[in-house]
DNA sequence: TCGTGTGAATCACTTCACAGCT
DNA sequence: AGCTGTGAAGTGATTCACACGA
């Protein structure tokens, strides 16, 4: 099972319309056609069928796909829904933020750890979690069982605290800090780049003007 | 000038190469070859190479790069340094975190207003700010000039949030809630979708576990 | 008849490879 | 000799278009 070769594209998109069910499904409907599924998550209907064909063939022809069936299925490729442990590392503005956000363990990654390098910040109680320094992430890694690493430091500390985290044996890590990153290959390593989302913003708003 | 056919990818690896350029010129180094920008950027030379002759050529053929003079010229396509301020609307737990995030500030995004629908937020002072009624958004834009709004509201207010915003004269928007939005084609909208994110994370995590 | 599933065509981005400038 | 700039080739994703099953 799963050598489905799952375009990254299609992937993503399929995390769209997962929600986009479970919605419909809350509403007590029971099947849906790609067209619909397209315009109520923002696609086509050409690539959501392309998309849901990569999980094998769910749909009926002449009907549409199954709501629930396409929900289970979407949620297996996933990965279901056993909560992965995360432990966030960098308690600054970002983190301290990111440590209150519930969307964490919405989708299935409790932040169960809180780590930093500022004496002033170390030992604090943030949220119920007590910030531990970063000399401790191994041991808070096998106590806490975490397998995703959220890094919200200044982009010249992201390094060495990735590197940490993969030592102690981290291979998913969310990174925040606007910084390049070299990490071994069977890392998954995902940035999200304010900065960079900003300034193609501002390109936009620019070309407005110019035109 | 700058009808430059700038491929999406390009910009956004531009920003990167941009926040390199500047360290480089901060410790004083002049220039710099499309194999070194592309080592230090996480690129490669000849995607260095490529992206950068979206701007012109501006390299010397046998030495490499100009550094102050390609960060000038990302300048100018990036939009130059003007502030572009920003309405921040969703005052919750993530919005509370991006109000005092300085991120937005250092690239070129100050916060300049607060807008929230909840009456027990309302009124109050964040960050030297005072939370403002969405029904104040038109007198708000105008007064504060804003040109971007980050959206940071529950999923199920998103797009009336928007409607609002785009009502206002707001033609940039970040948006950070896990809602599909249909926004007219003048409006440039970007998800920042951490839920998303994070299942493509559970996703390769769950792999590793099945090979 | 309707809507899926999928090869084929198209489009967008990346990489190659080399001519040409310094 | 070294490194840029860029057509051409290659790769990957999207869109088209239609055969087929319900």
């Amino acid at each position: 099972m799963s050598n489905l070769n799952l375009p990254e594209a299609a992937l993503s998109r399929l995390t769209v319309y997962q929600r986009a069910l479970v919605e419909l499904s809350d509403s007590g409907i029971k099947t849906i056609s790609s067209r619909e599924l397209a315009e109520i998550s923002g696609s086509n209907e050409a690539k959501v069928r392309k998309d849901l064909s990569y999980l094998g063939s769910y749909g009926t022809r002449g009907v549409g796909y199954d709501i629930e069936r396409l929900i289970n299925e979407i949620g297996v490729v996933l990965g279901g829904s056993q909560a992965r442990p995360a432990i966030l590392v960098g308690i600054g503005n970002l983190g301290r933020a990111l440590s209150q956000y519930e969307g964490f363990k919405v989708s299935g990654f409790p932040i169960v750890g809180l780590v930093d390098t500022d004496p002033d910040v170390v030992g604090k109680n943030i949220n119920g979690l007590k910030v531990k320094n970063l000399d401790g992430l191994d041991e808070l890694v096998s106590e806490t069982a975490a397998v995703l690493g959220i890094v919200a430091t200044p982009a010249t500390a992201a390094q060495e605290v990735i590197d940490c985290l993969v030592k102690a044996g981290i291979k998913s890590i969310l990174n925040f800090a606007p910084a390049v990153v070299d990490v071994s290959a069977e890392v998954e390593l995902r940035r999200v780049d304010l900065a960079t989302e900003l300034q193609i913003l501002g390109y936009y708003d620019q070309l407005r003007k110019i035109d």
